[in-house]
This record gives structure tokens, C-alpha cells and sequence, in this order.
DNA sequence: CTCCTTATTGAGATAAATTATCATTAAGTA
DNA sequence: TACTTAATGATAATTTATCTCAATAAGGAG
């Protein structure tokens, strides 16, 4: 595995900035330092180093994988109204495997649990075009 | 909300199949009964009836959503090697949701979990390449 | 330090899944 | 039976991500 450039800016990106980060949010920034990077580098790299554990990469169902940096497992809240992903202070369930009855014969690998819900900005939104029109 | 014979072909297939069923393998379906059905209808079809809590959506991340026929809530398992998705025989946690510490002021709505693993069939196949070449 | 091998990149094509657009069709009601 | 409009069909567009392959450059050998 060769040093390159791009990937380490890519995987400096991820571990500066807090949050979920985007395939297109990290070639976004990129670009301002190497106008000519690739996405195909980027989405290389990214899965790269989630492979490696240097990332974490969650795939979000029906929206674009996000990727965080390195940090203890947790779970994730996603916002049915605008699609946000955000963190959950929560335990992490390690013994959650042991309660399955396989009938299929599986390795198990991890898990991840993701909720549904309508974030507070959503919330505010809603209400206010649901209150009654100024008289 | 009209009735239309698409509609009810569409929730038609979904209750009489087990399983975790594509919005292509509806399509396919549908094709053989109105031959000139637009991908669009199938689409919209699912999506409704499963606002309307008439059959289950299951949004897989990095693959094709699927639909099931309504049921009890339950878990699943994602081959990492195939993406073939199987149910679990696990009790599901209506008290998950009352473990959260939530800093946002989310509205929750429910939540899934998704293990990863690696099927049976997929492990066969593994086994038989890392095998030793015969002699 | 220079050459060489080959991992990695860049650019664009390609794929897969889903949604948007909009004229046309047909459900359900008056 | 006619009318209103929800729903459909055909196709374009979007989004996310991967593939291809020639060109580039990383890192070790000499």
C-alpha cells in the first residue's frame, strides 16, 4: 500500500471534521487542494480506509453513505423528513449477537441499529405551517 | 385514493410471496399480467401502500430496497459477500427506544437493526477456493 | 541518485436504483 | 353518460457508486 497524497488529505479530512461526512463533501474540499482529483479516488480511498478501520463507514439506506472518523461504536438517529443522520448517547449492545436463534448458519459480523424519527428542526417546521393563518 | 387493477396486482404479489421481494421482481411480475407497466407505477405503488402500513419496507443500504407482506416487526441478517437479506428468529426490542438519552429532541418513530454476516452458501464458497489446489 | 516495477490516479463511461415530468388514460361521482 | 382529476406510461433526469484503462508517480533495487 503506497502513500499518496490524496489519501492523506482524504483520511485528514475525515479525522478534522466532526459529524458525517459525504463521499461528496470530502471531494468537495479536496478539490480546493487538488482541482483534478477524482471521485473514483475518493470513494476509492474512503472505502480503503473503512477497510482498513482507520474510518468508519455507515451505509445509509436510502441516502448516500456517510463516513466518520474513528471512534467508539454508537448508534444513529436518522430524520425521515430531511434525511440527516445524527448521533445517539446510547449504550452499545455487544452481547446483541447472542440473542439470535440462527436457523440460517451465519457468521455474524456486527450490527447496526438505526432509528427513525423527525428532528427537532423538522419538528419546528412542521408546526409552523400547521398553525391556523394570522386573522 | 382510486382503486386501479395495478394497485391491486402489485399488493397482490407482495401477500402472496415470502420473503423479501425487489420493486424489479414486482415489476417482472407485473409484466406477464399488463405487459406496458411503467417502472414509475411499480415504484409509486410500493412506496404507498407502504406509507400506508399495508406491506413492510425495508430500506437496505448499499442495495435495492425491498418490500415484505405485513408482519410481526422483526430483524434481519445482510450477507456482506451476496447482499442477500434473511429474517431472524429474534425477539424485537419494543423497549430499545427508552434506552436513548437523547440531546436533540427527536421524535421517535421506531428503528431497525441490521446485522452483517456472511451466508452459509457464500462461507461454502469461500471454503472451496482457500482449499488446497488437488495435486 | 537513477531506473524499474506496479500500485494508484484521473477522466470519463457505465451501472443500478429511484424519482420527476407531463401528456394521456380511466375511476368514481354527479 | 359526462366530467373531474387521480393515476398511469414513457422517458428523461438524478443520484450514488463503480469500472475501465492509459498515464502517473511511490518506493525499492542497483
Amino acid at each position: 500500500m503506497r502513500t499518496t497524497v490524496q489519501k492523506l488529505k482524504i483520511l485528514d479530512y475525515v479525522n478534522h471534521h466532526c459529524g458525517h461526512i459525504t463521499a461528496a463533501d470530502v471531494y468537495e474540499a479536496i478539490c480546493q487542494d487538488i482541482p483534478h482529483v477524482s471521485r473514483a479516488t475518493v470513494y476509492r480511498n474512503l472505502n480503503n480506509l473503512a477497510a482498513d478501520g482507520k474510518i468508519r463507514r455507515i451505509e445509509v439506506p436510502g441516502g448516500a453513505d456517510v463516513y466518520e472518523r474513528h471512534s467508539p461504536p454508537h448508534y444513529h438517529v436518522r430524520c425521515v423528513r430531511c434525511g440527516r443522520l445524527f448521533d445517539l448517547d446510547m449504550p452499545y449492545f455487544e452481547q446483541l449477537q447472542a440473542q439470535i436463534r440462527d436457523p440460517h448458519g451465519f457468521i455474524f459480523l456486527g450490527h447496526d441499529v438505526i432509528f427513525s424519527g423527525i428532528c427537532p428542526e423538522c419538528q419546528a417546521k412542521e408546526t409552523k405551517q400547521a398553525a391556523p393563518p394570522l386573522p
